[in-house]
DNA sequence: TAAATACCTATTGACATAGTAGGTAAATAA
DNA sequence: TTATTTACCTACTATGTCAATAGGTATTTA
């Protein structure tokens, strides 16, 4: 499942923003594109939709920047993917009454409403704390040079 | 989890396909579209790909028109979505080499990986035989009809 | 007061989508 | 043989989204 870069940069943000943010200060958009290699600017329309969405907080001004609205074990990937695009959790859409033979329905229906369900499950049930910990397990040597 | 027309026609074209061929007859264009209310130009488009992913076979002339390479219990739901589709059971790119601080690969490998692994191997597990049985079951009423 | 920050809007080039349109080749039925 | 039906191929178009780039505004702090 490929998904387009707006998402990827997001996951990469809030990650980013959890992980340096843990000793209570701010992180700015300039770290999080220096640091993931993201164009600013673009870093710059990206975050305020995890903002709207609640997930992040801002700080306007000199010594500014973003902050994790709740603990990243209160929130889950799927609230994350869906304040970046309205169609990776979505349901396939069901017409209200179809002819015989028709067959839309049905498999938006049956397969796509199962697929959906897996993924949405699954991204339900992981939340942000759980994966900096799995990553922070994968590479525990460069991690630990900057994680307290 | 949203997918194009494209998708979406062709997984209606070769259900409807797999159960109108079952007397051993071809089916047409012009009979999908109709019984699907999909344009039959695009349709047109739409069959080549999984002709050319082997899935269908194609007879020319008078009374052509496409069945089934093989069983429909031979033939998955994965093999499917790739002819139709290059990106939907595609992996995330996972950079070679990554600096410090760095996320990218991270979550495309720990996070995209997972996710597409399960979607992959749902999509495997799942034949287009078993997936019209469900229907069927799903509709009995309608189905009789023209189900042999 | 100056600098740093978030934030907003407009613009752009590239690309994909969802078709429409017209024509060609092959197979069949008459 | 001929007309018709079919798959198939190519080109075109309108629309929208993506992935930025660019410039400017408001706010906060040092």
């Amino acid at each position: 499942m490929r998904v387009s870069t707006r998402v990827e940069y997001g996951l990469m943000a809030i990650t980013d923003i959890a992980l340096h943010s843990e000793n209570g200060g701010s992180v700015s958009t300039t770290e999080v594109a220096e640091r993931q290699k993201i164009s600013q600017k673009y870093l710059e329309q990206i975050l305020p939709l995890l903002r709207q969405a609640g997930l992040i907080k801002a700080q306007k001004g000199l010594r500014g920047g973003y902050r994790l609205s709740r603990p990243a074990n209160k929130i889950v990937i799927a609230d994350v993917l869906n304040a970046l695009d309205d169609s990776i959790l979505a349901e396939m859409e069901i017409p209200e009454e179809e002819e015989d033979g028709a067959l839309r329905g049905c498999i938006n229906e049956c397969l796509w409403g199962k697929i959906n369900k897996k993924l949405s499950d699954y991204a339900k049930s992981v939340t942000l704390g759980e994966f900096l910990a799995e990553c922070r397990e994968k590479n525990t040597v460069e991690w630990d040079l900057y994680v307290i």
